[in-house]
DNA sequence: AAATAATGTAAGCTAAAACTTGCTTTGCCA
DNA sequence: TGGCAAAGCAAGTTTTAGCTTACATTATTT
């Protein structure tokens, strides 16, 4: 399979192409919030965008590229908010304030653009996807580091690390996509705070694994299907 | 837009139409899973077959249908694990045990058939998807009922709940597609029940407020970025 | 202001892929 | 065993969508 093409086969130089690029990436976004992937075709959104199909494939040079630039672009306008997430992090000395600090990053990352967010996620192929598994395996690390100091009882770090990241994203992505009254809630951040302090603060092994005295006061009140 | 049609125009009556159908199903299965939707295509999937495309659209009146007789026959199959799974909750007493249930059957079902259960997750497009809200909220409200007795400080059931069932989905959806070690590992289970059992069974409020005392013992080896 | 480069567009081409038509073969049943 | 319906197939048709060619217009440079 030869690699596909992904950079522009000419580069916008006047004011007026670049117009253009902005206009067909503008309608690009639009087709693919609107109708999705399946029906994001060069031909409509060069007339969406009100420019000729032809102008279209001066700037790119298949359909992919056009959504890889867009994806571009969307983590380009992230970085100054990830940069003071960053800083925000390093302020806060204790655990939950560093959580905090990242949730809601996370969570004003999807309020930003939710309907972009989830066709970059969950509509693209997989040829037109930008996974960057380097850039995965640094927020593994990253989160890493930052819980390390505080994690109790925590037989694998790498496990409860990718328990973490993984339920967090999850649960933004989630609430971003399908239930945006929860993502407006300010309670949000704070629950999956205490989710993930909670789990990586455990007590002490000896405590638990007596098997009676367990039910004490948990019996349900009526546990019929 | 016009609905779809869903169901195949012709049922097979012979045992060699049915076995006809098959082929094209398992033909389809091979395609989506090694090639993805991309790639997916009527003929590709007859050629493979070994049946003439003209008999693939006398049991399929389009393409999409294929996809979505594949996705139903998939969750008939899962049906009696989940029976089965069902049946274990009520015999467990304790959360743990109830939560320890609950993901091992979504682990085993993960394990089943990983890679179609990913293209169904993430690779088909919306109008191919089989998206039942129905269920979700089904889900949602077994959950709710499972786990009630058991939450201990929470402030929003409702909050927590969807909090834990997409967390616990997450996990064990992402280790199946992305880190399949994980899966294997036994430990894995018991993480993520370990996640949910602290998260709902919280300290009372007046245990955690007091800020100082905090960290006695949380300070990092060394905390440079 | 002429030359030249950048930009824009009308009108297609082409290949692929969804889907049909018309006919033959196969199996069931009296 | 012949009649009939189910099943199968060769060879299309048609539409769609990615992409190109050849030319026209607009800006920049000297």
């Amino acid at each position: 399979m030869p690699k596909p093409k992904v950079s522009p086969r000419k580069r916008p130089r006047q004011a007026r192409s670049t117009a253009t690029v902005d206009a067909i990436l503008q309608a690009a976004t639009y087709i693919l919030v609107k109708h999705g992937w399946a029906h994001f075709t060069t031909n409509r959104v060069a007339e969406r965008a009100g420019v000729n199909i032809a102008s279209l494939y001066q700037y790119f040079p298949n359909k992919e590229s056009i959504v890889v630039e867009l994806q571009r672009r969307h983590v380009e306008s992230a970085r100054p908010d990830n940069a003071d997430a960053m800083a925000a992090l390093q302020a806060k000395g204790s655990l939950r304030g560093k959580l905090g600090a990242l949730i809601e990053a996370s969570i004003d990352e999807h309020r930003a653009a939710p309907a972009l967010h989830r066709v970059f996620a969950e509509e693209l192929p997989r040829s037109a996807r930008r996974t960057d598994p380097a850039r995965e395996a640094l927020v593994q690390a990253t989160l890493k580091q930052l819980v390390s100091p505080f994690a109790r009882n925590v037989p694998d770090l790498d496990l409860a690390v990718f328990v973490l990241r993984v339920a967090g994203h999850a649960i933004v992505h989630e609430a971003a996509n399908q239930r945006p009254d929860l993502l407006a809630r300010p309670e949000l951040a704070g629950e999956i705070v205490a989710l993930m302090e909670r789990y990586l603060q455990r007590p002490s092994p000896s405590a638990t694994p007596h098997p009676r005295k367990r039910n004490m006061r948990a019996r349900p009140l009526s546990s019929h299907s």
